[in-house]
DNA sequence: ATCGGATATCGATAGACGTCAACATAGACA
DNA sequence: TGTCTATGTTGACGTCTATCGATATCCGAT
C-alpha cells in the first residue's frame, strides 16, 4: 500500500513550470509546454466543463453532472480527455459514474504565470 | 467606402468579464468572451511575443526586438494581430518602428479568472 | 447471463489555424 | 524623386481540431 495520502504542505505538486510571463522571455521549450494549458482552456466548451468541475461542491463532478454544454456527449468526453491530457483535470471512475476534479495547483500555477512583475518600470 | 459597418474596434476585452471559474459555471457567452484570450496565449510562439513584450523594458517592446522566435517575418506579424485582436496587445506606430506593449488589466483580469476560491470546501 | 445506463473510442468530415513566399505600405533619408 | 528598411497583407498549402454518428466498454441491477 503505502498511499499515505497526507495533506499537501505548504507547496503541493505545483512545478515551476516557468516564469511569470513578465519576468523574462520565455524560451522555446517553455513557451511550447506552458502553451498546452493555454490551449486547453481555449476552446469555449472546455472552459465551461474545467469551470463546471472547478466550481461544483466538492471540487470534483460526474460527468453527467457537467455535460449539458450543448455538444454531443462524444464531443463532451473528447474535451474532457484533451483537459486531462493538459494535465488540468484527472479522473476516477467510481462504480458508474466517472468524477473529474481539478488537478491541484493549476490554478496556482497558471495565476502565477500571469502575475505581474512587481517592479516593472 | 460608406459602408462603414465595421465591428466595434472590440471591446477592451479587459473588463470584469467574468468571474473566477471557480466560482460558477460560465455561461456559454461568458466562456465564448473568456476562451478568446487563452486561445490567443494557446500558440507558443504567440506566448513568446507576448512574454517578450510583457517583460520588456518599459513594458513596450519594439517589433525589431521580439521577432526572433524561430519563424518568419510576416508570421511574426500574423501573431501580433492576433495578439491585437484578442484585446492583449496594443500597437503604436513612432516613425520607422511600431511598437507593442501590454493591454493594461489584461494580466488582472485573467489572474482573477483562475483565482481560486476562497471557500472552497 | 443479460439488460440498460454511463462513458469512451473510432472513423469521417468540415472548418480553423500556422506557416511561408510574394507583394504592399509606411516612414526615413538622400 | 527614388531607394532602403521595417512592418503589414494576401493567397495558398498542409495540418490540426471540433464535431458528429456509430460502436465499444464498463458496471450495476435484474
Amino acid at each position: 500500500m503505502s498511499n499515505a495520502k497526507v495533506l499537501p504542505l505548504l507547496e503541493p505538486a505545483v512545478e515551476p513550470c516557468c516564469p511569470p510571463l513578465t519576468e523574462r522571455p520565455l524560451t522555446a521549450a517553455e513557451a511550447e509546454r506552458t502553451a498546452l494549458m493555454f490551449k486547453a482552456l481555449g476552446d469555449p466548451v472546455r472552459l465551461r466543463l474545467f469551470s463546471a468541475v472547478a466550481s461544483h461542491e466538492g471540487g470534483e463532478a460526474c460527468v453527467c453532472d457537467i455535460s449539458d454544454v450543448g455538444v454531443s456527449q462524444p464531443t463532451v468526453s473528447h474535451h474532457l480527455k484533451k483537459l486531462k491530457e493538459a494535465g488540468l483535470l484527472t479522473s476516477e471512475r467510481r462504480g458508474t459514474w466517472v468524477y473529474y476534479r481539478v488537478e491541484p495547483g493549476v490554478l496556482a500555477a497558471m495565476g502565477q504565470l500571469l502575475s505581474p512583475t512587481a517592479a516593472t518600470a
